[in-house]
DNA sequence: TGACAAAAGTTAGATGTCTAACTATAATGT
DNA sequence: ACATTATAGTTAGACATCTAACTTTTGTCA
């Protein structure tokens, strides 16, 4: 055993990263990056969605959720509007041009993961998931445990 | 199959990451970072090395390095000079107190190890990091085979 | 041998992300 | 009912990293 786990996940992730960003580029969508892809795939679920719950689902803050949506609002694939339930809420929905782009989005992601996948069987693509949720459930449990015990 | 490896490997990156900023302010070391960590892991296993070399280990662009080297030097944990060979080269080489530090470096990833992997056994252990290098081999493959056709 | 290409390193500028602090609104508890 | 606390979102400022362009030195080859 090497114990280089995590240094690999970190190469793995700078690669899939870099390379959906030429993708994205590629697909005429130059600005747009990874993680606005994230806020989109949401609305691409919901339709809408709040910042709050962009935030979570992408699994950025919310001071850099404003920042992905503030581009996404001015390239024009999204609207901001007022919540009618809750004053302080903002509502995230797509325009008519961001919906166009489901296509595109779902090609993009099928590549992803026919190129992280191929190399591997269905039983260790199977694998590799349940052990990689092994490990982020016991990362996630330290960290509250570590939280928990500062406050 | 959920299809959510690369973003189960995203997570565990970011908390990582996180977590081993936290260990090193805690540590003493503020304004240091996991990058500059990968730098002197070479350091501390080679006494020095060019800024090639060191840009190579950990990864990083040669820019990148050359930010990360200043900070190292700016702190005292590390010095440049010219190499003897080649003019263009600098050699980079750990200070008295800069190898001091190599226990301290060695506790925290030694730590980082244990956090990782301990809910794994021990064939799970062997098995993620065989999946990870498939995966990442596969990456590299690719990457390199679209690099050359552009050329 | 002399021109041109490659390599080492740095500088400059851009970008994505974060934390801290702020505003405005809603919820809570006494 | 009102004061306090919590929540939604934004703004401001910092920082790690990248790409592109530049300087200097070395290697190559006609």
């Amino acid at each position: 055993m090497k114990y280089d786990a995590v240094m690999l996940m970190g190469r793995i992730h700078d690669l899939t990263q870099k390379w959906l960003r030429g993708e994205l580029v590629a697909a005429g969508l130059s600005g747009i990056v990874p993680s606005h892809g994230d806020v989109l795939a949401l609305l691409f679920m919901k339709g809408e969605a709040t910042m709050h719950e962009l935030a979570a689902f992408a699994h950025r803050t919310r001071p850099t959720t404003t920042v992905l949506v503030d581009k996404l609002e001015e390239v024009g694939l999204v609207r901001r509007a007022q919540s009618e339930d809750d004053a302080r809420s903002t509502v995230v929905a797509l325009t008519a041009e961001g919906a166009s782009l489901r296509g595109s989005f779902k090609a993009i992601s099928k590549k992803l993961v026919l190129r992280v996948y191929s190399p591997l069987s269905k039983d260790e693509g199977e694998m590799l998931e349940k052990l990689l949720n092994k490990v982020l459930s016991n990362l996630e449990a330290a960290k509250n445990a570590e939280n928990a015990k500062s406050i």
